[in-house]
DNA sequence: ATGGTTGTGGAACAA
């Protein structure tokens, strides 16, 4: 029986914060990362820096520009499986096999634009159809899965600073949380956040870049998530979010999660 | 207060 170290980061260009990436592996020492916005083309992925800090195992799934994840890793992947669950191209997932058998997906749900409104804005509904796909897949599932990412939705009154003024804005609304609740409950899907630092205590993993001073007020949401099989609900042995990773040298708008877990 | 910042890639878009 051994013991991973899982990091999940919404990293917000992987080139321009490889820096980051580094101390976060001289602190923590990770096993595997799973990165979200690398926002980069596979062919100009940094490979030698990640070969560099001991991640001989590397699974893109990158495109020009925007979006963009991937995995690496000290153990060995096997797999390569992409799920397009926004049917439009973009590249939001990875999953692949771990040597015990596990399943991990790594995710990028779709933010949904500024407006909480299928027919004002597409974006909206992408999201919204984004998460019914996952939902579905979620149904057929019948392998041990451990799944991260940026989910964009703060399901919880205690995932905002205001659950109040953030109840109609894109990443909290009612019809969000609800759909959100569909695919946790498609699968049984255990939400670690919750089940490590239960509600109501806070616990954020993203503050917005437009503010001079993310600590000032402390308006952070939990965008970003780490959710388990029923059957790894046991091998969980340790989860956290690394808050001062929001003040390291040209941050992320995102800090990191890590789950320790049984494989 | 209906703003504000960041990254890519070289304008507009996504977040």
């Amino acid at each position: 029986m051994s013991t991973l170290k899982f990091v999940s980061w919404n990293i917000n260009s992987v080139r321009i914060r490889l820096h980051l990436i580094e101390q976060l592996v001289m602190a923590e020492d990770p096993d595997i990362i799973c990165l979200q916005e690398t926002k980069v083309r596979d062919s100009q992925f940094p490979h030698e820096a990640f070969e560099g800090m001991g991640y001989k195992y590397r699974i893109l799934n990158g495109q020009p520009m925007h979006h963009g994840v991937a995995i690496v890793s000290r153990v060995p992947l096997t797999e390569d499986r992409r799920h397009d669950w926004q049917d439009n191209g973009e590249a939001r997932h990875i999953g692949v096999r771990l040597p015990s058998g596990l399943l991990l997906e790594n995710v990028y749900i779709p933010a949904g634009g500024d407006v909480p409104d299928r027919e004002e804005n597409p974006k909206f509904g992408q999201k919204l159809d984004f998460y019914e796909r996952m939902t579905k897949w979620s149904e057929t599932l019948d392998t041990p899965t451990i799944m991260m990412g940026d989910f964009n939705i703060a399901p919880l009154e205690s995932d905002v600073w205001s659950h109040k003024q953030l109840l109609k804005v894109v990443s909290h609304t009612p019809i969000e949380v609800d759909t959100m609740k569909r695919l946790q409950d498609a699968h049984g899907w255990v939400d670690v956040g919750r089940l490590m630092i239960p509600a109501p205590e806070r616990l954020y993993t993203w503050w917005s870049y437009r503010a001079k001073d993310w600590t000032k007020g402390d308006r952070g949401r939990r965008l970003d998530h780490v959710w388990v099989s029923p059957e790894l609900r046991s091998k969980i042995r340790a989860h956290r979010v690394l808050e001062p990773a929001r003040s390291w040298e040209k941050p992320s708008d995102h800090i990191p999660l890590i789950t320790e877990m049984e494989v």
